[in-house]
Formats: structure tokens, C-alpha cells, sequence
DNA sequence: TTATTTGTACAGACCGTTCTGTTTGAATAT
DNA sequence: ATATTCAAACAGAACGGTCTGTACAAATAA
């Protein structure tokens, strides 16, 4: 009796797995347990557990950037700042709920990037594309005269998701978010235009 | 012919292996291989691979903050302000010089401080000691009118190596640090009394 | 039928740890 | 001085478990 799995479902959630447990913790044996494959199954859709966690990686990016796009979505009841302030202290917040996973590229850049070229490369594009989606909002604090619009807005973007990754590595093994958002709060306050 | 082993030396060859590969790619085997020890007198000489990289941890922590006080050394040839930015650039622009190996705190915290409670506290309080020894440049800069005397300087010191921590990361995975010097540079003009 | 997908057992490599027996050198006894 | 004892350190094979990936027959689809 075989059954027809649907990919991306299978996909989805094993970038869940993988964002729980890591890439090295997490085998195919679970994946498949939790999806109801089998290895066969598996290993008939993707080419082997690295190709999976590409895959992932660029659903979860996508996702993400979809997402990122709809919190700094532009509104004339929040500024441009207050977007970019609630939307880091938001992804902060949320981490005890989520068992402090973090951010899925940052866990793999961590975790892999530096030992496996491909995966480095995959996860550097994919913190790249999160920036594209961030900087048009810092663009537009810049032109609301919220931030300082003599500085490069790219590298505020950088300066700003660097600093939350920074963070969110600190929360995660501390278990407390806390110190986290008094360090963004900081940093915001500081990029404000006096 | 049985060897006298040094365990400090041991240890020290040890944590120098941990920092280039991370701590599941390290097996027993390998450093066994490399101090020339065999798995009889590694387990003679700590209870378990979980152990040997908490005292690795110690180790490096105890070098990190004398290293750190050194090169923050207060001195009239240059400034704290001066001294905290070359401090914090220098550790960047070294990492190709060592392969992109960061800070054994910062990939430990990552790769098993969310996992593994005793390494999490342990990578915790280590990079505690680390913002204890940079927190009175930080002050000395504010006293000098350097860095603005308002703000809390723990909470400047935590920004500072949370934004270091967050570009290392994205160094070691792009293998391109002056990104990274970018955000540190655009951090420090904005910390900088007007 | 023929081609494709799936289920399952298993290969083969690797891991941390344990086990048994050996070496060693210092303490003690002669 | 010489012989004996003994505990700690060491050597390295072996163990139990994990892992990814494969082989191949059975089931399904065309």
C-alpha cells in the first residue's frame, strides 16, 4: 500500500524538525517516522539528507521573506522605526514560546556553514535576501527623518540584523530573551535622529 | 612503554582542535591521534568527552580574558575609545589568518548551547567574564568623553559583543570578514559623542 | 506487460565508552 | 641495598549504539 506524499508537506515539516533539533541531531529515521515515509519514500524524493536541507533552506528563506515583508509592511499607523523596533523585539519575544529556537539560517550558518561550502553559501544568500526585504523600511525611517539619512541605509540594515543574530545566539543558550531586547532597544535609540 | 602525558598540554591541543572543528566533527579519536594519547589514558585522564570540553572551556575562557585585558591595557598612546575599536576590528580582520575559526564561546554557545544546559551555563558565564573585562574601557571611554556618559556601560558593552558575535557568525560562513568591519565601524561612529 | 514507487532489511562506517590486562614507579619490607 | 607489593596510568581491542545510504522484492501505476 503505498502512499503519495506531497513534497513540500513533507518539506515543511522537516524544516520543522530541522529548526528544533538541528541539522546533525535530527535523522532520517525521525523525518520519516514524523512524516509517515518510508526510507524508500525518502530516498526515492531526495537525493540524500544534505539536498533535504537545502531544500528546506530555501523554503524556510522564502517564508521568511514573505514574512518579513508583511511585519515592515508600510502603514500610516506605525512608523518605519517603530515597525523595525517592534519586528526585532517581536522575533526576541517570541523565543519562549518556541523553545528558543532562533532563526533557522543563523542555527545552520552556526552549525554547518563553516564546514560545508554549499550550505554556507545557501544560508549566506538567504540572510541577503532578509536584508533586501529589511532595508526598504530603514530606507523609508531614513526618509521620515526617524534615522539618520547621511548613513549608508544597507549598512544600518546590516548593522541591525548582525546585532539581533548576535542576540538571539545569547538568549538561546542563556534561556533569556531579556537582555536581548534591551541591547536592540540601545541600538535603536542610538540610530534615532536626536 | 607507557607515555607520562601532560593533562594541561593535552588540554590546550585539545581546545586548539575544538576551535577548528567544533565539538560533534572532534572525535576521541582524533585528538587521541594527535596528542598521541590512546582512549586508555584519555579516559583515565577525564570521565567523558562532554567533560574534557568543559574544562576546554575554562581553559579558553581563563586565555580570552587575560588576552582581552592585555590588548585593553589602559595606555596614553591611544584612547579607549581607540583601543575597543582596534580590539574588536583586529578580531575580525585575524580570522582568515586562523580559517575563519571565530570564538570557540560563540561556536559552542551555538552549536550546543541550546542543547545542552551544562554547556549552555558554562558558555553563559564565560561570555560574562569576557563583557567583565571590556566593561571599563567602555567606562574609561566615557569618562574621557568619548562614548556618551548617559548610556549604561554594561548595556554599551553587550551591544558591542553581541554585534561582534552577530558579524562573526556571517564572517565564518561567507568567509568574508570586512562586512563585518562595516558594522563595527558604523557602531562605533554611532556610539561616538558628536 | 513494463515502468515506477515503496517497504524493509541491512550494509558499512563511525561514535563514545568500557573492558581486560599490562606497565610503571614509588612505597614498604627484608 | 635488594626484593616485594600495590595503586595509578596506560594500551588497545571490543562493544553497543547510532547514523546515512543501498539493495531488492513487493506493490502499484501505466
Amino acid at each position: 500500500m503505498n502512499i503519495k506524499h506531497d513534497k513540500e508537506q513533507v518539506l515543511k515539516t522537516g524544516l520543522g524538525l530541522f529548526c528544533n533539533k538541528g541539522y546533525n541531531s535530527l535523522g532520517i529515521d525521525e523525518i520519516c517516522k514524523v512524516t509517515g515515509m518510508t526510507k524508500g519514500a525518502f530516498y526515492n524524493a531526495f537525493k540524500s539528507k544534505e539536498q533535504f536541507l537545502m531544500e528546506a533552506i530555501l523554503l524556510y528563506a522564502n517564508n521568511n521573506v514573505k514574512r518579513i515583508k508583511t511585519q515592515l509592511q508600510p502603514s500610516n499607523k506605525i512608523s518605519a522605526y517603530e515597525r523595525l523596533l517592534k519586528f526585532y523585539v517581536g522575533m526576541l519575544a517570541v523565543q519562549p514560546k518556541v523553545n528558543f529556537m532562533g532563526c533557522f539560517i543563523n542555527n545552520i550558518m552556526s552549525e554547518l556553514g563553516a564546514a560545508n561550502e554549499k550550505v554556507g553559501l545557501a544560508s549566506t544568500l538567504a540572510f541577503d535576501e532578509f536584508l533586501d526585504a529589511i532595508e526598504p523600511t530603514v530606507k523609508e525611517a531614513q526618509e521620515n527623518n526617524e534615522m539618520n539619512a547621511a548613513l549608508n541605509a544597507r549598512q544600518i540594515t546590516e548593522l541591525l540584523h548582525s546585532t539581533f543574530y548576535g542576540s538571539l545566539t545569547r538568549a538561546k543558550s542563556s534561556k533569556n530573551y531579556e537582555q536581548g531586547i534591551n541591547t536592540i532597544q540601545l541600538l535603536f535609540n542610538n540610530l534615532k535622529t536626536k
